[in-house]
DNA sequence: CGGTCCTTTGATACTAGTCAATTGTTGTGG
DNA sequence: CCACAACAATTGACTAGTATCAAAGGACCG
C-alpha cells in the first residue's frame, strides 16, 4: 500500500485542526519522507535514544510514558490520530520518554535534519509548530492541575472526558461512544492511581451510568454529567493546526 | 532607572544559556519593548485574559498557577530568572493560567505582534522559541511523573533538588544555599500536597540534614542524598535558549 | 501591644494502596 | 471441541499514607 499523499489527509478536513493553504500542503509533502506502519506493542521511540525522526499519528493509538528508577510507569498522555511526537528529540538531542504503539500504528514521518530548513523557509508552518508545542504545553498543565487537586473520581472522570472529546474531535465517534483500547492499568498509570482503585472507580461511574469504558469502547451517555464530576467546564475545542 | 540592554543582560552570561550571537543580541533588543517592574503579589498574567505580552523574567520570583473550579490552586511552576512566560497567550489568545509575582519582579516585555515578524525575520530565534517551549514541556512531564508516581517525601525532595540545580544555573546559589521566598503553601500547591503533611516532610528532610528550607533560603547540604531520596539521577543540566 | 500571617505540632479520619483470590476472555495445541 | 495457559477485569479484606481539624508558637507590622 502506498503512502497517503498530504493532499488527502483524512485528519486535514476535520475542523478542528487549522485550514492549511495549498503550498503549506505542498510543502508538507516535501517535509514528510514515509510512513513507519508498526505492529501493537511496538516501541517507536525509546527513552534516551536520539532518534532522527518526527512523526504526526495517522492512525492507530499509543502511549507517551516515563519509567522511574523505582520501576514505576508514568503515562505523560495517550497519542491519537492527528497528534505529533518527537518533537523534544528533534531540538534537545535525546528522548526524554517512550512511545509505543498500542495499536497497529501508522504515522507520518518527518527529517529531523529538515527541520532548521522549515524554520528558514516556512515561517508559517514553524509557527504551527510552536503552537503545537505551547497546545501540548496547556494539556500538559491541565494534567498536573488534575494529578496535584482533584480526587481519583475526579480523575477518572477527567480523563474520560479529554479522552471523549479528543477522540470525537478527529471523527472517531461511532454510535454514540469511541474507541478506547487500553488497559485499565494504562489509565491508572496515566493518572497516578493504582489498578485495583482505577477498576472500583470506573465501575462506580458505570453504576452511575455516566460512562461505560468496556471492550475498547467508551461510551458516555451524559457528557455534562460526567464533566460536573470532573470539575470541568466544557467548552468547544479551539482548533489547532496539524502538521 | 533605565531599562537593561541585552547585551548587558546579566542573564546571558551564564553557562545555563546558549551562546547568542551579535546580530541575535541586536534583534532581541529590538523586539524587546521595555521593562515591567511590578511589586510582590501582583497578578501579571490572569487566566481568561487575552494580555498582549510575551514576557522574560530577568529578576524575582513567581509562581504560574490555575485555579480549579472547586477553589483549589495548583501551582503548574515556579518562575525563576530567564524563564520565559507568556508564549501560550502569544500563540493561543487567550491565558490558559494565572501567573503572580512573589517577590518584587522585573521583566522583559516583548511585543506579541511582533511575534509573527519573528518568525518571518529571524528564524535562529524562532527554533529557540520552539525549543523553550519543548524544554518546557519536558519539565511538565517530569512533574507530571513526579505527581503520578512519588510519594510525598519524594515529592518535596525532588521539588528541592530541581529547584536548588534551576536557581543555581542563574547564578543564585551563595553561601551554599539559594533564595527561596516563597510560602510552604505554594509549594504543596505545587506538589498536590496539604500544607500540613509539607510541612512534616520538610521537617523530616530538615532532621535528617538533607535540606533545610527557612526565612526565605533553601540550603542543600548534601545534594546527591537528597538526589537519592528523591530518585533523580542527577546529571548537569542542559543549555537552553534565552530570549 | 494586639493583630495578622506563617509555621509547627498533635490527634483523628478517610482516601487510595496493597495483598490475595476469583472470574472472565482469548488464544493455543492436542 | 475441549483443556489449559496467559492475561485482563473484578471483588473483598486489610493497611498505610495523607488529608483534615484544631490549637499553639513565632515573626513581623502598625
Amino acid at each position: 500500500m502506498s503512502s497517503t499523499a498530504c493532499r488527502e489527509c483524512p485528519l486535514r478536513k476535520r475542523a478542528i485542526f487549522t485550514p492549511m493553504s495549498r503550498e503549506e500542503i505542498v510543502f508538507t509533502q516535501q517535509f514528510k519522507t514515509g510512513e513507519l506502519v508498526v505492529d501493537a506493542g511496538t516501541t517507536i521511540l525509546l527513552e534516551g535514544s536520539n532518534s532522527p525522526q518526527l512523526y504526526t499519528v495517522l492512525k492507530g493509538m499509543g502511549t507517551r510514558y516515563t519509567t522511574l528508577e523505582n520501576g514505576r510507569r508514568q503515562v505523560i498522555n495517550f497519542l491519537f490520530p492527528g497528534d505529533f511526537a518527537g518533537l523534544q528529540a528533534g531540538l534537545m538531542g535525546e528522548m526524554k520518554h517512550s512511545i509505543e504503539a498500542t495499536t497497529p500504528m501508522t504515522l507520518c514521518v518527518f527529517r529531523r535534519t529538515a527541520l532548521f530548513q522549515l524554520y528558514e523557509l516556512h515561517p508559517e508552518r514553524a509557527y504551527d509548530l510552536t503552537w503545537i508545542a505551547a497546545v501540548e504545553e496547556h494539556f500538559l498543565g491541565e494534567t498536573i492541575a488534575s494529578l496535584g487537586q482533584r480526587s481519583a473520581a475526579q480523575r477518572i472522570a477527567w480523563a474520560l472526558v479529554r479522552i471523549y472529546e479528543r477522540l470525537k474531535a478527529v471523527g472517531m465517534e461511532a454510535h454514540g461512544s469511541v474507541p478506547l483500547p487500553f488497559k485499565q492499568q494504562d489509565l491508572a498509570d496515566a493518572l497516578g492511581l493504582s489498578l485495583v482503585h482505577t477498576n472500583k472507580m470506573l465501575k462506580m461511574l458505570r453504576d452511575k451510568n455516566l460512562a461505560q469504558w468496556q471492550n475498547g469502547r467508551l461510551k458516555v451517555s451524559n457528557l455534562p454529567a460526567l464533566a460536573t464530576v470532573a470539575m470541568i467546564d466544557l467548552a468547544a475545542p479551539e482548533p489547532r493546526p496539524l502538521i
